[in-house]
Order: structure tokens, then C-alpha cells, then sequence
DNA sequence: GCACAGTGCCTAACTGTGTTAGTTGAGCCG
DNA sequence: CGGCTCAACTAACACAGTTAGGCACTGTGC
């Protein structure tokens, strides 16, 4: 049933998702539905909690081998996350939910997203990176980089140099920055420099 | 008209921006829109193209008396930026037409937005900042940013902490990577380190 | 002065979409 | 067997964008 609203969205766009499209391809009429789903809004809501469950899932994996190097364990992360964006377009737009008018997340649906952002800041703290601040600037910049690829270059190699650059950039910084425990890092940076 | 429509976009938000409802502040029936845009889809498309056109005269004014020193142009730069989307969140949702489900701009409205990237680059270029990547760079990092704050703090004090050392970090890459004109940069960096 | 086309608005109505109300039949439990 | 729940149904409503057709005003050419 959701992964039919998948299919769906995937398909024709994540606007144009109807519940009678949905309905029929499950066999049913369109107010059968909701017998399983309040409203239309709450299955974007569970379209919502389960793409960020994916990520979630994805990250657990890919975060188990990272290699120990800051550089390079950026690098892989970002990549995770592209590629994982690039994999399902309409499920990265529903995961911004701003991109989808009228709809938010309940709590217990946000908690996923959540959870995806604090993985990403342990394994990031784990690497040496502490503190708000540097996890959020390594959001902002990684994020934006991804939409700004996606919206002007998909599939494109743009990417590949952009986002090495950014990590390079992002690490000296963070060797500058005093971050309360910049020891880690330091000792890093001199183990590849 | 136009601002009527844009009335309700602001007070109802982008999606809830109905045709009766824009008819109603001008003191028509809907249908009677007809007579002046070929749908409402044209309607947004109208809006877009103006939303870009009053970022690039706010760009306009504001580019005019930049300070020299890069570091501190690209934090004014960033700053005007921000202003100018947090001022109008409907608008800002506009321009990030990903966000507005089947709509898609046409050439004609979607060329205020390539005169203001085209301003903005050529801007940069006036301080020492070359090449396409490092543009791209610097709009996803900035835009990365903005986002980041409208989404998770808007009107909060992260943001000036955030833009100041993205900014740093930023030109401190600039300074590192050879850019095929790194004088005027490494000459700008000589004047306040 | 007047027919005429054009314009800008109207009402009525159609289509598609989310949603509600009320019903029906299958399965389960006492 | 009688009643309960549940998941499906049909019918219909509300509200969106949109289209069709008409009516009044305005300017223009004869």
C-alpha cells in the first residue's frame, strides 16, 4: 500500500499522487483507503517516516566502515548521502518536507529524521568533529551542496570535484577553529596531510 | 494583481493561494483571471519572475558599495541574501521552484533568475574570486546556509555566527586552491589576515 | 450616428481530487 | 445462531482549476 504510493510518486511525481491512482494499483477504491490512512497527508506522513528509516538503515551501514581518516570519512558520508538522494528523487523531496505545501511531519514521524541527524553527529564526534556549530555547518554545506547538484546537474561529474573541495575546505577549517577539542583533529590532520 | 496574489501567498502560504481568493481582493470572479493569465500556473510564473527581478535591484543597490576586502563583501553579500529571503518566506519558496509541485518556470520568467546568478558571479569575479567552480561553491555553501536557518531557526542568532565562519572558511579555501588567478586573492588576504 | 470588433467581466458548468456518510458482507466470539 | 468488528464498497459533497458562452462597455471606420 505505501509502497504502491511509492511507485506512484516515483513515477508521476510526488504531487501528482492520488488516491484513487494509489487505490486502484492495491486493487481498491480510492475511500478504502481510508480505512489504513486518517488522510492523504498521513500517508505522506508515513512515506516521510520510512525514506528517513531508509536513510537511516543506509547510514548504519555505510557508517560501520569508515575509514578512520576525517577527510576521507567526510568524503564517504556525503557520498552516502548523494547517492542515496540521487536513488529516489521524489522520496528526497518528501525527506525536505518544506517542498511539499500543506504537509508536515508529526513528531512521531520526524523522530526518524532525528535519529538520522544524531548518527550523523555521533559518527562525526567519533571522528573528532564536536560541537554544534561544526555539525551543523557540515549539514548546511553538504546539503547544499546535494540540492544545488540535483537541481541544476544531476547525474552529472560536477559533483565529484565540488564535494572534495568542500571537504577539504571544511576540514582545514575545523584544524583552524577552535572547537573545544581540537586535539583530535589536529592529530588527524597530521597523520595525512 | 500581482499583489493580491502575493498577499495571499503570504498570509495563506504558496499552495493555499486559491483563484477565488485572488479574485475576491480585486474584486472579481475567478474565471475573470482568465482574461489576464492563461492559468494559474502563468500566475506563479508572473510572481517568480518578479520575485528574481527584486533580489537582482535588491542586489543592485546592495552590490554597489561593497567593501573591498573580499571576506568582508562575501558576509555582506550572504547577509543581503538572507534579508532579502527572510523577509518573504513565500517568496523564497517561490524561487525555489522544486518546491512548488508541477510548476516549472518558463525561459522568459526564469531569466531574471540567470541575470542575478550573472550579477552575483560577476561581483565575485570584482573581488578576486575566478572560475565556475569556485561560484558554485560559494552559492551552494550560502544557499546550504540560508536554508538550513529558514528551516530550523528562523530569526535565530545561529545564523550570524554560522555565515561569519563559513565565509572564513570559504576564502581560507580560496587562498589554498589555485584558482588560475590567485594573486588579486592571496593580495586582498595580505591586506587583513 | 452607427454597426462592428475587441475587451473585460460575468454566470453556469465541467473535471478532478480529497473527503464523509452510510451500507454491506466476511469473519470471529460469545 | 446473534451480534460485533473490520475492511471494503457506493454515493455524494466540497472545493479546486478550468472552459463555454453571453453581456456590457469602448473605441474605430464608414
Amino acid at each position: 500500500m505505501l509502497a504502491a504510493a511509492w511507485a506512484v510518486a516515483r513515477e508521476q511525481g510526488l504531487a501528482q499522487l492520488t488516491l484513487r491512482e494509489v487505490a486502484e494499483r492495491v486493487g481498491m477504491r480510492a475511500p478504502s483507503l481510508y480505512s489504513h490512512f486518517a488522510s492523504k497527508n498521513a500517508i505522506y506522513d508515513a512515506m516521510y517516516a520510512q525514506a528517513w528509516t531508509e536513510l537511516l538503515e543506509v547510514g548504519a551501514d555505510s557508517y560501520e566502515n569508515l575509514p578512520s581518516e576525517l577527510r576521507e570519512a567526510l568524503r564517504m558520508m556525503a557520498h552516502t548521502y548523494f547517492d542515496f538522494a540521487v536513488s529516489d528523487l521524489a522520496r528526497n523531496q518528501l525527506m525536505n518536507q518544506r517542498t511539499l505545501p500543506g504537509f508536515e511531519p508529526t513528531p512521531e514521524s520526524y523522530a526518524p529524521a532525528v535519529s538520522a541527524l544524531r548518527m550523523l553527529s555521533d559518527t562525526l564526534e567519533q571522528h573528532g568533529v564536536r560541537g554544534q556549530e561544526d555539525v551543523d555547518l557540515y549539514v548546511a554545506l553538504i546539503g547544499g551542496l546535494v540540492d544545488s547538484q540535483l537541481a541544476n546537474d544531476p547525474g552529472g561529474d560536477r559533483w565529484e570535484r565540488l564535494v572534495d573541495r568542500a571537504v577539504d575546505m571544511y576540514v582545514d577549517n575545523l584544524g583552524i577553529e577552535d572547537t573545544g577539542d581540537a586535539d583530535a583533529i589536529t592529530d588527524r590532520r597530521r597523520e595525512a596531510p
